[in-house]
Parts: structure tokens; C-alpha cells; sequence
DNA sequence: GCCCAGGTGTCTG
DNA sequence: CAGACACATGGG
């Protein structure tokens, strides 16, 4: 078992909440206060397990991780992926102080104390997610994307139990027209989905191309380009794949209620007005965005 | 039956 | 550039 130090605001807890919101969820599980899910990379392939480090003295508070398949020592990749997931190497203290300021925000920060941006490494998982979750509830892309996963991912087997890697481009474009049509899937994100898995699989698209142009109009633009995503989807993508905290996904039905309920509103807010209660926000839109997504769960 | 869902591309004036 | 519309289907 290896151990990842935590830093301060950071509520284990209350991330597993957010990941435990959809019982359709099929890339990971939580269950009896752990993260389980698999990782891998060229070498190595692992089933992590994930919880909190309860021997430790409250001043030195830590995450466990260790491999259920091989009980071997995971290495550093592994644990990196960890980290990014969880957002945890953030600097999370000018969060905190400045929504602190902001009496509609505020409230969230006490009740959801701890509780950090889940992030999805994987840019085409990423990308893929914004294109099934587009204009239909959760629920049904929940479903959406467990089929496509159970088609043609791979997983590994623990204790009777599949555990799913979201699939890679190469074997979604295994996958004809017609099986994506029987899961249930439109022409449009049909044609969107296989667009983007050729464009990856041949390498014009890489994670690692978009973080090399740094400055968020590039990536945000870089993105643009591709068929399907649109402005929501960029944003998305930047805040949740790349963690960039500002990215403010602003025509997001969720956040739209989100903000509807904070503020006790008969109708949803209009654009103009979230961009005056954004300017509140400088740098932390994402963050924010991500904190309203979570206040949805208990409604 | 109607409206809304973690929108986007296309077409039109 | 703004606005209408198709896309598809599940849930309230």
C-alpha cells in the first residue's frame, strides 16, 4: 500500500459523493468509503483501490492506494493519476477566500467543504462524454456510454466483477453505424463520435498538443474545431480533462438550475445575468460550476 | 401529450 | 450576427 499526502481543504468524502452520484456509472465503483477503479499504462496494468489512510494522526491526513490485482507496489504514473483526478495538487486557498466573498456562493463552500473538481485524465473519454451527454438527461447518457463501454472497452475481472476501461479510439471504430444506432445512439452523435475517435486514432488530436498551447483561447479554439464540440463541450473538456479552474461552461442546463435553486428563482437565469454573477468568480468559474453540479445531487 | 435534458450544425434573413 | 430548426429518447 502506498500513500499519498493530502493537503488542507481537501474532504475525501465528499469527492466520493460526486463520483457516487449515478448508480449507471460503469468506470469506476464506490462502495464502503473506497474508490475502486482500474489504471494503466504501456507496462502495467492495476486495479486500484482508493480510501482514506485511517492510522495517521489528524495533522497528517493521507490516501491509501494500492493494487488489488498484484498487491505489488504501484509506480509513480499510477499515483500522479491519482493526484490529477482528485485535482489535488491545486492551490486551493484563493478559492476558498475569494467565493468566501460571494454570499450566493458561500454557503456551498461550508456545505460541500473539501470537496475538489473531479477530473477525467483521458481527453477522448472526456471528449466522448460531452458528445453522448449533449441534450439528453444523465441518466440516459449514463446509459449511453455504460453500453459503449461494455461493447467494445476493456476491463479487468476481480472477485466475479468487470471493472471498465473506457474504450480507446482504435476500438470504437470497430464499431459500425448500425451497433451504435442498437445502443441507442443518434445519426448526429454517430457521426460526431466516430469523427472523433478517426481524428485520434490517426494522432491529429493529443492531450498532451492541447496543453502545450497553455493559453486558454488556443485550447479553447483548438477544440472548436472539432465536429460535434461546440462551446460548452470546449469548456467541459478544458475544466474537467485539463482542470483549468476558470473554464466556465456557461450554457450548461445544470448549472442553469443550479443557480435557479441557489437564488430561489421561478426561471432559469439568462446568460447575461450569470456573466454579471461570474465576474465574482475571476479565475474560479470552473470550480464554481463544478460546486453548483454538486449541490444538484441533493436536490 | 408536452417540456426539458450537462448542445451542435446547418440554414436563413 | 441572431434566430429557427432538426436531431432522438427518456423521465417528470
Amino acid at each position: 500500500m502506498q500513500k499519498i499526502t493530502l493537503p488542507p481543504h481537501f474532504s475525501f468524502e465528499e469527492c466520493l459523493t460526486f463520483l457516487g452520484r449515478s448508480d449507471r456509472e460503469v468506470l469506476h465503483t464506490v462502495e464502503d468509503n473506497r474508490l475502486i477503479r482500474p489504471w494503466r499504462d504501456e507496462n502495467r496494468t492495476a486495479l486500484l483501490e482508493i480510501g482514506l489512510h485511517s492510522e495517521d494522526f489528524e495533522s497528517s491526513k493521507s490516501l491509501s492506494v494500492r493494487d488489488l490485482l498484484s498487491g505489488e507496489a504501484l509506480p509513480i504514473p499510477a499515483l500522479d493519476w491519482v493526484k490529477e483526478i482528485f485535482d489535488l495538487d491545486r492551490d486551493i486557498e484563493p478559492f476558498y477566500r475569494l467565493l468566501g466573498l460571494d454570499p450566493a456562493i458561500a454557503p456551498l463552500l461550508d456545505r460541500y467543504h473539501g470537496l475538489r473538481l473531479i477530473r477525467i485524465p483521458n481527453l477522448f473519454e472526456t471528449l466522448s462524454w460531452t458528445i453522448i451527454g449533449q441534450q439528453i438527461n444523465l441518466g440516459f447518457a449514463y446509459s449511453m456510454k455504460a453500453r459503449l463501454v461494455e461493447a467494445v472497452g476493456d476491463s479487468v475481472q476481480w472477485k466475479g466483477k468487470h471493472h471498465h476501461f473506457f474504450p480507446r479510439p482504435e476500438q470504437v471504430l470497430t464499431l459500425k453505424e448500425a451497433d451504435l444506432k442498437d445502443m441507442q445512439y443518434s445519426r448526429q452523435k454517430i457521426d460526431y463520435l466516430l469523427t472523433l475517435a478517426e481524428t485520434m486514432a490517426s494522432g491529429k488530436l493529443h492531450k498532451q498538443e492541447l496543453m502545450n498551447l497553455e493559453k486558454y483561447s488556443a485550447q479553447h479554439k483548438r477544440l472548436l474545431k472539432l465536429r460535434g464540440i461546440g462551446p460548452w463541450s470546449a469548456d467541459y473538456t478544458l475544466m474537467k480533462c485539463l482542470g483549468v479552474p476558470s473554464a466556465l461552461p456557461i450554457s450548461d442546463a445544470g448549472l442553469h438550475n443550479a443557480l435557479r435553486y441557489i437564488h430561489q428563482m421561478e426561471a432559469k437565469p439568462d446568460q447575461n445575468q450569470i456573466k454579471l454573477w461570474a465576474e465574482n468568480w475571476q479565475g474560479w468559474q470552473g470550480y464554481v460550476t463544478f460546486f453548483l453540479w454538486r449541490s444538484l445531487i441533493d436536490n
